[in-house]
DNA sequence: ATTGACTCTATAGTCACTATAGAGTTTAGA
DNA sequence: TCTAAACTCTATAGTGACTATAGAGTCAAT
């Protein structure tokens, strides 16, 4: 099977997989004559397993080091715990900031009634007054905003 | 004042600055003989009011919009209705993907009980199961994740 | 032989910045 | 006055997980 196949046959994009390999989470196949990739059946399932973490938002070096654990099968768990864990509590962190995030969304919208000019608009009023009380931001940070110093 | 001070004051970055006055998010100031940058004191409103909405998750463009409904104050406000209706909806919709989010990673973690290998662990094992009645992915984009054709 | 569909690599772009290099400027103290 | 520290400047590369594109090659059918 040429890439384009298990491509349709996945739901990933052509490049997604290519990404993939690049960057190690898929293993680099045999190729045709004339250097297409070949993939047999098992690669479907590899894709899948990688396409159902992303699904869950799962960063690809999460993934990754899923895939490495998958492949020793002696070793145990706690990592794979850890990781979920971590996981779960940044998606859950993620879900509070956001609901906040709502809440002063809806309450800066309910500050403008109907028909009014910009001038008078409640929401640019309250956009544009002080912030003493105002959280200082940046609670928002993607999921692998590390700081990276080197 | 100087840039770091500014940046010192409203709590943002040095080149942030830099990177909103390229972007347009901020006029261009006179500079000092030795060319630097110097700012009055409404430069700290203006970028408070940046700072402001990017805390309320705004993308940059969002923000260019608002500001050029804040300098023609004749125009009504249908305009920034209508846009902080879209971003609530899209704060909402993902809202709502992390919390289904949630309890898929809630589910998988309640599959690993205690100690167990990597062979046997649950959670890996629901990974590699078959796919079939799992959502398409894709759910979760980006704020801005259009796909520009030009 | 040619068309069209597919594939290849390499590169640039997305967003909102951060980090760095290498240069110049200003300020304080010796 | 010299110098060192602290600051600023521009320009460029990097972040993540890809997408989009250019320009070339491959393959199957006509
Ligand atoms: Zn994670
Ligand atoms: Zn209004
Ligand atoms: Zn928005
Ligand atoms: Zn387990």
């Amino acid at each position: 099977m040429k890439i384009g196949e298990l491509a349709k046959r996945t739901g990933c994009s052509v490049q997604a997989i290519r990404y993939y390999e690049k960057e190690n989470l898929l293993p680099s196949t045999r190729r045709s004559d004339g250097n297409f990739r070949l993939y047999d059946e098992s690669y479907i399932e590899q894709l899948s397993f990688i396409r159902l973490c992303r699904g869950l938002d799962l960063s690809l070096s999460e993934v990754r080091q899923l895939l490495s654990l998958k492949n020793s099968p002696g070793a145990d768990c706690d990592e794979v715990n850890y990781m979920m864990e971590a996981h779960i509590q940044q998606v859950e962190a993620r879900i509070n900031d956001l609901m906040e995030l709502n809440d002063q969304l809806r309450a800066l919208r309910s500050y403008c009634s109907d028909q009014q000019t910009v001038e008078n608009c409640g929401i640019l009023q309250s956009l544009s007054s002080s912030v003493d009380d105002r959280p200082t931001g940046d609670t928002h940070d993607r999921h692998n905003g590390a700081t990276f110093s080197g």
